[in-house]
RNA sequence: GCGCCAAUAGCUCAGUCGGAUAGAGCAACGGCCUUCUAAGCCGUGUGCCCGGGGUUCGAAUCCCUGUUGGCGCGCCA
């Protein structure tokens, strides 16, 4: 159990002691207690916990709020405690004082832990599967699925920490409408390649990698004229066999791609084997079961608007074809009912929001509970050149890939970049200052820290540290706000869980980084007084570690030298 | 028109289960390397927390309303 967690659980308990003895001597009366609610002050002077419980019961209990914060702290039993002192401010505000020695405990703990220190059990034995990136495989993948790519890793990795067995999924869209505008595309190209004198489709997929990939298959084939005979072939037959080809490079293609981002996928699950295994049908009849769907205008519907949704949707259209929903509701239950997961998190692009609710009623009527799924919605990323605004699609081959920006920036201060800004904030990616290799990116200044220590522990292997480590010479107020920060790590991990955010992480290796640099100012380890030198180098030695349990959630390196 | 997300320092953003004096980075200015890596540190100041109502001991945070911006509202995915 961590320290902080340790403490906060018997300063709840002082306090309800203290309330119900003060209860009992007649202070006060209420009949049910709200929850005792531990903050963390901003200031120091307040202490290194507070609650609010005293404010919260006047209105029950018919006494200021201040006499009851004297009742309970007149109440309070913290002999034995790690509780140093309590007092009443402010308007009511009751708090806590912890004895300086539970700061030296964490550092001792960091030691013990390692590299598991961060880990928790909370959610142990439930299984997580984490849908992220996602990108069509009609073409290369741009700078929005960058941002994807970086949030659903590090939640994914989160969400290990906190206990889960993690899936990391990627689901490819090789059914439906895009493929065939794919192989449409593949087909006009090919055509015009072989001296036909053919419009391009006006819908059709526009980048080069297009015509680069028909230019590479009439090279492996021998040129234009043993080419001849694909001229020949039904189109329909030509565009399966291109479309097979291409896919399959294109699928390949990214799966190097996301490996070089520092991405590994535990399952690519093929949207076409929904309809080969027959779990569209096995879905639609689960959806038909509900009672909830209709037929009208030869087309199969879903009353949506029966759970709260806007308007009905589309399963199954008037030709027969099911719809991109009518998928995604067969892919699910897959996840949820076929392979049993407990939960199911989803990384989409801020223009599928409307499809949450569909989806979550879909699954509500199939019998899964929608709780168990959810999805983190994501601000597409903007990107700036020369101040303005480029409009990126990818239909008209206007992008700029993933592989481009990491060839530039370097997979680590891709990855850190894009996990800087909470995934609902609007995102702009400035790429005159991105690409250019610039000391502005906050990624050296945490990797900075990182190799500072190390160097500094280099020097000292020689050295030879005796034992006897007393920690409590470590006085100075830059080390106790560094030994502050280490003691939350655990902590933070579990509220960028809870919230589904990643870049909380992101932002707390800047804050230990700053931490360290602080201290690193203000204290020599290095020093003569070998009790000193000893404690300093447990600190830093502990900072190590947090540091680079941050950065491998992050999935950054944590270089020994810079 | 309806829905979702946002609006906080000059810029980019934290903070939002209601708490004490609203923070950080960048940018600007001034200091700190004969001492463990100056990719670093320290200091200086800036806010009608988009406007207007309301809820209460207390609101950037919750409710209502308006404004502005992004996105969505297809038998596309």
């Amino acid at each position: 159990m961590y320290i902080r967690e340790k403490n906060e659980e018997i300063i709840e308990n002082v306090i309800s002691t203290a309330l119900i003895s003060a209860m009992e001597k007649g202070d006060f009366q209420v009949e049910t207690l709200p929850e005792i609610m531990l903050e963390v002050p901003r200031e120091k002077e307040h202490g290194d916990y507070a609650t609010n419980i005293a404010m919260l019961l006047p209105k029950l209990a018919k006494k200021a709020p201040r006499v009851i914060a004297q009742s309970i702290v007149d109440n309070a039993m913290i002999d034995d405690t790690p509780i140093k002192s309590i007092e009443i401010a402010g308007p009511g505000f009751i708090n806590f004082r912890l004895k300086d020695q539970w700061l030296d405990e964490v550092v001792t703990q960091i030691h013990e832990m390692g590299n598991d220190y961060g880990k928790t059990t909370g959610h142990r034995g439930k299984t997580y599967n984490l849908e992220f990136v996602s990108a069509n495989p009609t073409g290369p993948m741009h700078m929005g699925n960058a941002r994807g790519g970086a949030i659903g890793d590090i939640l994914a990795s989160i969400a290990q920490w906190t206990g889960y067995e993690v899936t990391r999924e990627f689901y490819i869209n090789d059914a439906g409408n895009q493929i065939e505008k794919f192989g449409d595309s593949l087909d006009v190209r090919f055509r015009q390649l072989m001296g036909e004198d053919i419009p391009f489709p006006e819908d059709g997929y526009q980048g080069e990698d297009i015509t680069e990939h028909m230019q590479t298959f009439i090279e492996e084939e021998g040129g234009t004229d043993a080419c001849a005979r694909y001229m020949q072939m039904e189109e329909a037959q030509r565009k399966e066999i291109f479309v097979q080809r291409c896919l399959k490079l294109n699928i390949s293609k990214m799966q190097k791609d996301l490996e070089t981002y520092g991405i590994h996928y535990d399952v690519w699950f093929s949207e076409q084997s929904l309809y080969e295994n027959k779990d569209i049908e096995k879905a639609l009849t689960l959806l038909k079961e509900s009672g909830d769907t209709y037929e009208e205008e030869g087309a199969l519907w879903f009353a949506t608007t029966k759970y709260g949704c806007e308007k009905d949707d589309v399963l199954v259209r008037n030709n027969g074809l099911p719809t991109y929903f009518l998928g995604d509701i067969a892919y699910h239950l897959n996840k949820f009912v076929t392979r049993g997961f407990d939960r199911c998190i989803n990384v989409w692009g801020a223009d599928h929001h409307g499809h949450i609710a569909r989806l979550k009623a879909a699954m509500t009527a199939t019998g899964v509970d929608a709780h168990r799924l959810d999805i983190v919605t994501m601000q597409l990323v903007r990107l700036m050149r020369d101040g303005e605004t480029v409009r990126m699609s990818k239909r008209k081959g206007e992008t700029v890939s993933l592989v481009d920006l990491i060839e530039e920036v370097g997979k680590d201060a891709a990855r850190f970049f894009f996990n800087l800004r909470s995934p609902d904030s609007h995102f702009d990616f400035d790429l005159g200052l991105a690409l250019e290799q610039s000391n502005d990116n906050p990624v050296f200044y945490v990797q900075y820290a990182h190799a500072r220590i190390c160097s500094i522990l280099r020097q000292m292997e020689e050295e030879q540290p005796q034992s006897d480590l007393n920690l409590t010479l470590l006085k100075e107020p830059e080390e106790k706000s560094l030994m502050l920060r280490l003691s939350t790590l655990p902590e933070e991990i579990i509220i960028a869980e809870e919230k589904m955010d990643p870049s909380r992480l992101t932002r707390y290796a800047i804050d230990l980084a700053s931490d360290f640099h602080s201290f690193y100012n203000a204290c020599r380890v290095r020093v003569d007084d070998e009790g000193l030198r000893n404690a300093r180098l447990a600190l830093i030695q502990a900072t190590r570690t947090v540091l680079k349990n941050t950065l491998t959630l992050l999935g950054v390196e944590a270089p020994e030298r810079m």
